[in-house]
DNA sequence: GGAAAATGGAACGCAGGCGTAACGATGTTC
DNA sequence: GAACATCGTTACGCCTGCGTTCCATTTTCC
């Protein structure tokens, strides 16, 4: 059943949600690093740089490095494909799923307050 | 009425819309810089730098910034105080009124889509 | 009127993401 | 097996946002 908002609503919900990030922001994700991390773990894998890359229209390096600095965070993992060897598997982690986890109840929480 | 949501549509959601943003991408906001344009047409003026970095949580010569590179964007105004020259005050604007307009129709297309 | 407080902005050096262009490693083709 | 293609990464210079600190202007308070 979809979601049926007002334009009010969906502000609001954005509002509220973006601010709450914000104002506690520990991680400081990049929207870019964000749109990657959520396409990893709700679209099925496998994933790769190449494959991210064309679908989020964006250039290689941009995943490699994002790759890096969320792996720092522990939101993701790689590992090289044994089959290929020149592919590297994209790997989820138990942090990058609370770090959604976590962002979904923001959302969650935020919806519940809209009024119509 | 709130807005009952599963877990999954919040997530869903939330990764159409940033997806949408980061594939067409012409403005690319920070994080913060939508969260303060958010704020500034959501919630009742007036607005000033002090008031706004108090809100999300942030230094002032970051929201001074915000306002330098949305201004250029057109988003956002600035005007001086007339009654308390310390001060500034943020306006709207027609362009900022349309990006917000259209991030709610994207936030609201993608609601739809959603299943349960 | 003069000291103190408040406001927004500028200056500084720093950190991190960006796109382009290369590179090494691996796989494919003939 | 030699040439070519593909994949992820690195190197480079650039740009922009960051926090701290300081400053000029304006207001408030005795």
């Amino acid at each position: 059943m979809p979601i049926e908002l007002t334009a009010s609503q969906a502000l609001g919900l954005w509002h509220g949600v973006t601010l709450d990030q914000v104002r506690h922001d520990e991680r400081d994700l990049t929207l870019r690093q964000l749109a990657i991390l959520l396409h990893i773990y709700l679209v099925p894998p496998p994933h790769t740089v190449r494959g991210l890359a064309a679908e989020l229209n964006v250039t290689k390096p941009v995943i490699t490095r994002a790759l890096d600095t969320m792996g720092e965070m522990g939101l993701v993992d790689r590992m090289r494909d044994e089959r290929d060897r020149r592919n590297v598997v994209i790997k989820r982690t138990v942090g990058g799923a609370l770090y959604l986890e976590k962002l979904g109840d923001l959302v969650r929480e935020h919806g519940r307050r809209q009024s119509p």
